[in-house]
RNA sequence: GGAAGCUUAGCUCAGCUGGGAGAGCAUCUGCCUUACAAGCAGGAGGUCAUAGGUUCGAUCCCUAUAGCUUCCACCA
């Protein structure tokens, strides 16, 4: 091994030859199934931090249980994000002169498909990277063949049970990516803008009806004002004719609860062709529709002499138009919220047009209960009430948009206008008059609709395969709650209405990755951290680690440089324990651990390591990730690394050859078993450390999981000494003797030896001793003298004792421990403390102070003969 | 407008069903001790947001307040 930790010098090789010996495959067998389905990834470009947390938790978890012995599934995947590719491939079109249209749609979905086969090993490389053991043979696409089929087969099945419908209604248009898009896809942000105050006169002359907006361009589409039927202040005109201003048109003032009465003017101008509400209105009352901005968001014809113009830039010319006629009384600062697009950022037109539907009150309603009766859990649980509440208040979902990259919807018309949905690809006649003269509709279907499908279309269905059989319902789900309500809650009513079962029993829900100053990582910003990057500065397995570790599953994770550097440095630090534990057990006689003379440390640390194993192994059940890795860490650096190395060089270079194959074969165990803990978190170290080990097998991840040992009897007391060591240190910097300079050691027994004259050369060793020997009274020299369970230990400093200094330590002592007896006491006379806290509390207590009251008599005793 | 979460050491955050406040980084002191100076040993640093309440006992439970964040929502 090289004397520092390099990851890039075995990463790469070590995937490679995971890949190669096709580890990460699996097929149905009688074993049980653990199955995750990886989130598609979009085609577009590159990975991002996001994509390292999302595959490392997988990763961990599938790890895991493959190595517990069960039959472990995950299934890679990409999604062919059809808005996003479709402006990519118009923007380069562009560049060269073309457009979609001039190329036509069969040629443009070429190119759709030629950039996808580029790209898509793209995203899969720099997934690799990561180190994660998906199974690649199975990488599925949404676009696929089979997923093709899958998604034909369900729209004709919703079809058929007539919960599709096309129908009017008012949807989110993006004038810039030229369609429409869905609500989640329209983002809500703060926006300063103004409130116009617009005259609206009456037909006959007898007043006006004044009239606050914040989008006065649409009023070149009004087509009524509404009141309240109950404000007293429009009593008796409701009815008459106002005339709009600029068009000089009659439109009537309407009542609708719609307007509330406490609100700006008391009336809002109705525009149903912009505006859900005024749509709803507009229904009602059966009011004309007028079109006023078109399809890349510029006036029409309505619009008069200001046709043409950009709806935002007109308002300038409007309220010019307006000031003139006299028509604008004033106009004060308003703040509002306004839809915005996802993808581009461009203001979104609420605008009235025919689009597909699904009915989701039938599909949600089982949705909502699966996780109501617990077949399905969010972890951590208040992400639940995310998810019911949005399936509560679900609307129809809008699954058609005005594009061509995607799955075409599969509905066509005869020349004689029969319209059927058809499963087959390019049917050919119609199923009512055989006609073969058909036109399938122009429109595709939302990315969801083929991502609702994942957890079974990438298993094979619509066909009844045996990994549908197997490994279906699958049993984890890990993403962000960025998608529940877009994604999760989509898989979850597809899953149960066409497999009959829920898709995955638990969904794991992490954060967001920020920068450092809790920012969203964006493009825009440049404030976004590579992963790639990451990985060539500090390796793949500290990019993991960084990402994961002490991270609380739910919570937005903030992020910076700093922490894969940490990450780097504690790997460092396991990569060098290993690097002494296989440098000292080469010559290892290796024998199980019941068949060794365990003394009180290795009992000591194999009992540690026994908790350790408990706490990863529960932890990780529980998908608190970062607490596993939190424990590990723990144990490897202030258990394993602070202490039993170094207690085990009294053995390893001793003379004792019995007690060093002891330490050599603790040393070995522990070392497996912690690298096997490891290896879900930091997959390519631990396998590489694993392969310097003397004894190993093909690969350390397809070994058993560690489980707590099996041996009669751990219990020990090695805790006393390293208190004892520590208490030694502690006297020592307090009286500043530098560590290079080492003392003798005189340790005076009181009541049981606690294994204390076992362990002498351990405590010279960790205690900066020349030796350390058990005396029958109190040296001759001057001496620090230090109290201790069952022991106190003479210090022999010299001339570096100071009288003044000791009785300040001493008395320093004494001090807190008069402290502490006094809180036992007040606690202990407490009536209400004895009579209801829990019996071995107040035990507990009562024997603290007991052991504290001797304590200050030992200590007031050495003050008197300082 | 509705909902959720957060507020603990200088910074980033842990703290399980209430029973003496924790880690990492930063900082200070001493040490190049043959795995590791990307290190070792020791220290300093907190009225656990505020005010009430429940309890023998509250960082933890309840109520209110303040500040921050996020999600959802059609208020001109």
């Amino acid at each position: 091994m090289d004397k520092t930790y390099s990851p890039e010098l075995f990463e790469r090789e070590i995937y490679n030859n995971w890949l190669e010996k096709g580890y990460f495959g699996s097929k149905p067998d009688n074993r049980k199934s653990y199955t995750i389905v990886m989130p598609p990834c979009n085609v577009t470009g590159k990975a991002h931090i996001g994509h390292a947390l999302d595959n490392t938790i997988q990763d961990i978890l599938i790890r895991t249980k493959r190595m517990q012995g069960v039959n472990a599934l995950w299934v890679p995947g990409t999604d062919h994000a059809a808005i996003a590719t479709e402006q990519v491939l118009v923007k380069d079109l562009k560049r060269n002169g073309l457009s979609k249209e001039s190329i036509g749609r069969e040629e443009f979905l070429k190119r759709g498909w030629d950039w996808y086969g580029k790209y898509t090993h793209v995203i899969c490389d720099q997934l690799k990277m990561l180190g994660i053991s998906c199974d690649w043979s199975r990488l599925a696409f949404t676009m696929d063949e089979n997923l093709n089929q899958a998604v034909r087969h369900v729209f004709c099945e919703y079809y058929k049970n007539g919960l599709i419908y096309k129908g009017k209604r008012v949807v989110n248009y993006c004038p810039s990516c030229k369609t429409t898009i869905s609500d989640n896809e329209n983002v809500h942000v703060d926006q300063n803008t103004y409130l116009w105050y617009i005259r609206y006169p009456f037909a006959d002359g007898s007043g006006e009806v004044v009239v606050a907006t914040t989008r006065p361009e649409t009023l070149f589409g009004d087509t009524a004002v509404a009141v309240n039927p109950n404000d007293k202040r429009f009593k008796g005109q409701v009815g008459k004719d106002l005339i709009l201003p600029l068009v000089n048109k009659k439109i009537k003032l309407i009542a609708d609860d719609y307007c509330e009465i406490g609100f700006g003017t008391g009336a809002v101008k109705i525009t149903p062709a912009h505006d859900p509400n005024d749509y709803e209105v507009g229904f009602r009352h059966n009011l004309e529709i007028i079109n006023c901005i078109d399809d890349n968001g510029l006036l029409t014809d309505a619009a008069g002499e200001f046709k043409g113009l950009d709806r935002i830039e007109a308002r300038k010319a409007i309220e010019e138009a307006l000031e003139k006629g006299g028509y604008l009384i004033k106009k004060e600062k308003y703040k509002n919220q306004v839809g915005t697009c996802e993808r581009c950022g461009s203001f979104t037109e609420p605008r009235i047009s025919t689009q597909w539907f699904v009915k989701m009150k039938d599909l949600a309603k089982p949705a909502i209960e699966a996780v109501k009766n617990g077949d399905l859990k969010f972890h951590p649980k208040r992400y639940e009430k995310t998810y019911l509440n949005w399936l509560e208040n679900i609307q129809d979902w809008c699954i058609s948009r005005q594009i061509w990259l995607g799955h075409r919807i599969p509905v066509y018309t005869c020349e004689n206008g029969h319209t059927f949905a058809s499963e087959e690809e390019r049917p050919k006649k119609c199923p009512h008059c055989g006609n073969t003269y058909l036109t399938q509709d122009n429109d595709v279907l939302d990315t969801w609709f083929s991502s609702a499908l994942w957890p079974f279309s990438t298993l094979g269905y619509p066909n009844q395969t045996e990994d549908l059989k197997y490994y279906y319902p699958t049993s984890t789900l890990v993403t962000g709650y960025d998608i529940i309500t877009f994604w999760v809650s989509k898989m979850v009513f597809s899953g149960i209405k066409f497999m009959g079962e829920v898709p995955f029993k638990d969904v794991v829900i992490h954060g967001i990755v920020r920068d450092k100053h809790g920012i969203k990582m964006s493009k825009h910003l440049g404030n976004g951290i590579d992963p790639i990057d990451m990985i060539e500065k500090y390796g793949a397995d500290a990019l993991r680690l960084s990402l994961v570790n002490g991270m609380s599953m739910g919570t937005d994770v903030k992020y910076d440089e700093d922490k894969a550097k940490d990450a780097k440095i504690f790997i460092n630090k396991l990569y060098n324990a290993s690097k002494f534990v296989i440098q000292n057990i080469a010559d290892i006689n290796i024998k199980p651990l019941n068949k060794l003379e365990l003394q009180e440390k290795d009992k000591w640390i194999l009992n540690e390591l026994d908790l350790l194993i408990k706490n990863v192994t529960k932890n990780i059940e529980k998908y608190t990730i970062g607490v596993a890795t939190s424990n590990l860490i723990e144990f490897t650096v202030s258990k394993f690394c602070d202490w039993y190395i170094e207690l085990t060089k009294v053995d390893l270079y001793g003379e004792d050859k019995d007690r060093k194959g002891v330490a050599q074969n603790v040393l070995y165990y522990v070392l497996d078993a912690l690298l096997k803990l490891f290896h879900p978190f930091i997959p390519l170290v631990t396998e590489y450390i694993y392969q310097n080990l003397p004894q190993h097998e093909e690969t350390i991840m397809l070994t058993k999981y560690p489980k707590k040992l099996n041996l009669k009897d751990l219990t020990n007391n090695f805790a006393d000494i390293i208190e004892l060591i520590k208490s030694i240190r502690n006297a020592r910097a307090e009286f500043n003797v530098p560590d290079n300079k080492r003392t003798s050691l005189y340790i005076k027994l009181e009541g049981e030896d606690a294994e204390i004259s076992k362990n002498l050369q351990e405590i010279a060793k960790l205690a900066y001793g020349t030796t350390a020997q058990i005396v029958n009274k109190e040296p001759q020299e001057k001496c620090v003298k230090i109290i201790c369970k069952n022991a106190v230990v003479y210090i022999p400093m010299g001339e570096l004792v100071d009288s003044n200094k000791e009785k300040e330590r001493l008395e320093k002592e004494i001090e807190s421990v008069k402290f502490e007896i006094q809180r036992s006491k007040k606690m202990l006379s407490n009536e209400g403390f004895v009579a209801k806290a829990p019996a071995a509390l107040i035990e507990k207590e009562r024997e603290k102070l007991a052991v504290n009251t001797q304590t200050l008599e030992k200590l007031t005793e050495q003050l008197k003969n300082v």
